[in-house]
RNA sequence: GGGUCGGUGCCCGAGUGGCCAAAGGGAACGGGCUGUAAACCCGUCGGCUUCGCCUACGAAGGUUCGAAUCCUUCUCGGCCCA
């Protein structure tokens, strides 16, 4: 199956920002099999929701045949695109860049499907561009580039309009990604890239490059960056940013931030973070609009998601923890030990529950509160609860149950697993 | 190089000798309402051995009974001149 269709689905899911010519790109897809790559920067050694979007177009091209590539930029994160920030990046070096790639494209394979006529395929953009001299990228790609074209660009322009700034390395980037552009699509036949609406300056620059390099004519398409109702970042919590890695963002983190997904914003994520089909999204918000209150989209988004992340069996653990977590059910030594693995843990020693102030003492060994003025403060607002109970006065005490268990709640949100000896 | 204005708590931003741990706003956190939503309301928001003490207003010194506030030097940034 390959074909247009594609765009139809996109489009049907708003996940197109803009496209070149789309009745050209129409044709080629109704031609056969297209290679298409998106670009990940390796800032950290996991994606984390942000790449979610992309990694999941790029997958949706391949599920109708199409054969994708995933770049991972170890040479162009080395320095650092301009576009979304106001100040300079930090610069990675070599060795953590090399770790961050080998972490990425472990999870990219998880993603997209491996094997079979149109296989994803992982490249690293320092592969070919490690050797490449300044005066051969100079005459090969600069020659080609104005820097009146350049300058132009929203990333860099609004850049040049802040105090800070922008180096000449930043600047540089564009060239350094239509160079990627032009490479693949020489090497591999790459003759499409795809990409948020704020890698579009790049995407062209790399359209233009071929264009007058090869005299061929390639295509982009982009989407938009997704925003979410109440003006928060998409994919942050209180903890910062969502992982990709269990390690780094826990599978029932993971579950529980869709799960209190905006109603406002849940259809569109259905759309644009799972691979449901869109008529079965439809069917979904159609149930959910008849009884909101029961957040049938909200459940159906955070168990599609957590799916494709972390597993079936993740979602059923997340669930299973959320019930024993929010039903207000009695909490045994049992029922603790199966949220071990499911919420963030900590190990601490058996005398922590004899002190004076032993549930201050709880909240800060825990890491659930920052200080002991800000223990008392929230046990004062009545906001920390221990083993489902909740706690009046710093004065009151808690017991480890099984003597090995004690739940630290904060609000109604925040978590916390306090194991004795650990 | 000269001149000038400025660097305040997570961010923005008041404060020009005691009433300043420092107004106000935002963010964040807790409570209420609710659907583990939105909106709205209330509260908290440097630390501690918490009726008091310590640390803090770019850094280091100094004046003073007492300094975020005055002086000196340094440092960083904006603007103007060269």
């Amino acid at each position: 199956m390959t074909g247009a269709a594609i765009i139809d689905d996109l489009r049907a899911r708003g996940l197109i920002h803009d496209t070149t010519d789309e009745v050209a790109l129409r044709a080629r897809l109704d031609e056969g099999p297209i290679t298409l790559y998106h670009g990940i920067d390796p800032s950290a050694s996991s994606l984390h929701l942000g790449n979610l979007i992309g990694i999941l177009v790029l997958r949706r091209f391949q599920d109708h045949g199409h054969r994708p590539v995933a770049l991972v930029g170890g040479s162009t994160g080395m320095v650092g695109d301009p576009g979304g920030r106001s100040e300079e990046r930090n610069l990675l070096d070599a060795d953590a860049l090399a770790h961050n790639v080998a972490g990425i494209q472990a999870q990219v394979e998880r993603l997209l499907n491996v094997g079979g006529d149109n296989s994803v395929e992982l490249v690293n953009n320092f592969d070919w561009t490690k050797g490449v001299t300044v005066l051969e990228f100079l005459r090969d790609v600069g020659k080609h580039a104005t820097v009146n074209q350049m300058v132009a660009k929203d990333s860099v322009r609004s850049r040049m309009d802040s105090e800070h700034g922008i180096s000449f390395t930043e600047f540089s980037y564009q060239l350094l990604q239509a160079f990627d552009y032009w490479w693949l699509h020489t090497h591999l036949n790459c003759d499409m890239q795809i990409g948020g609406s704020d890698q579009w300056g790049n995407i062209t620059a790399g359209i233009d490059l071929i264009r007058r390099r090869e005299s061929a004519h390639v295509h982009g398409l982009s989407w938009p960056l997704i925003t979410k109702a109440d003006g928060t970042k998409f994919g942050k919590s209180t903890d910062g940013a969502l992982w990709l890695d269990r390690d780094q963002t826990l599978p029932y983190e993971f579950h529980q931030y869709f799960l209190r997904t905006d109603d406002r914003d849940v259809e569109r994520f259905l759309l644009q973070l799972t691979l449901l089909p869109v008529d079965e999204v439809a069917a979904i918000m159609a149930a959910h609009n008849e009884t909101p209150e029961q957040r049938v989209a909200q459940s159906a988004l955070a168990d599609a998601v957590t799916e494709l992340i972390h597993g079936s069996d993740e979602v059923r653990k997340a669930t299973l923890a959320a019930r024993a977590l929010f039903g207000g059910g009695v909490l045994d030594a049992d029922g603790l030990e199966a949220l071990r693995g499911v919420v963030a843990e900590t190990s601490v020693h058996a005398a922590l529950a004899s002190g004076e102030e032993a549930v201050v003492d709880l909240l800060v060994a825990t890491g659930v509160c920052s200080s002991k003025g800000d223990a008392r403060r929230t046990i004062q607002q009545g906001g920390i609860r221990v083993n489902g109970d909740r706690i009046e006065s710093t004065a009151d005490g808690f017991a480890f149950v099984g003597e090995r268990f004690a739940l630290v709640q904060r609000g109604k949100k925040q978590r916390h697993l306090a194991v004795v000896g650990g």
